[in-house]
DNA sequence: GCATGATATGTCACATATGACATAATTTCA
DNA sequence: TGAAATTATGTCATATGTGACATATCATGC
């Protein structure tokens, strides 16, 4: 595991600390945050490409800025339902979701 | 749309009574929606491919058998996340997440 | 018919996710 | 530098999702 990754984890408060607790995790929890991870980094990419500030997309979809932040930060409040309407608000297609997917694990 | 969808969708709590209703949701409503219920057929199937009963699969991934149900009627009381974790569960891999999430719209 | 198993539906207490707010940290630019 | 804009972090009341339970409906075999 890269360690840009694994601190990304850790930061989204996965509670990760050492590659035996990272092992400890189940193929399908680890597939699951590795899924939030890809939805998070597509929905900034989505974001800027529009030119869009945080407080923007917040106004767009009815939410704030801080819960675009830990979208973005794929923290562990976040849900896939809300990445997954907020990409979709942002025009993003059934399509180019399911490649970010399949671009996981 | 067929007559065989809009029925699912109708019982699943989507409150879609006519065509012109129908047509009063947004293009990342039905997304959403349609996504919901590609990962609740999926869900379906591969409990079925593995000989599961609804009382078994509540079982295996520590849930109860209604909430199964609700979940293959892609009843709108079920998350996305639900969904996904359950197919994760039963072995389904993000290929195939996404390829059910593809076909999709 | 009527058991028996499986699936569906309705409800509810409890758990988790949400927007909002405050505030801190970071970036940008003059 | 430092002011302004942007993004990150922490917290909380409320909204939404969850498992569990009861009960209903449906299917299959006797």
């Amino acid at each position: 595991m890269k360690p840009a990754k694994r601190k990304k984890l850790e930061k989204a408060g996965w509670k990760i600390g050492t590659a035996d607790d990272f092992l400890g995790l189940t193929a399908e929890e680890s597939a699951y945050i590795a899924m939030k991870l890809a939805l998070s980094e597509s929905l900034r990419n989505k974001r800027l490409k529009k030119g869009l500030s945080q407080v923007a997309l917040a106004k767009l979809i009815e939410s704030s800025q801080s819960r675009i932040a830990k979208m973005e930060a794929a923290d562990a409040s976040v849900s896939i339902d809300l990445l997954v309407k907020s990409l979709l608000a942002l025009g993003t297609s059934p399509k180019e979701l399911a490649t970010a997917i399949a671009t996981t694990g």
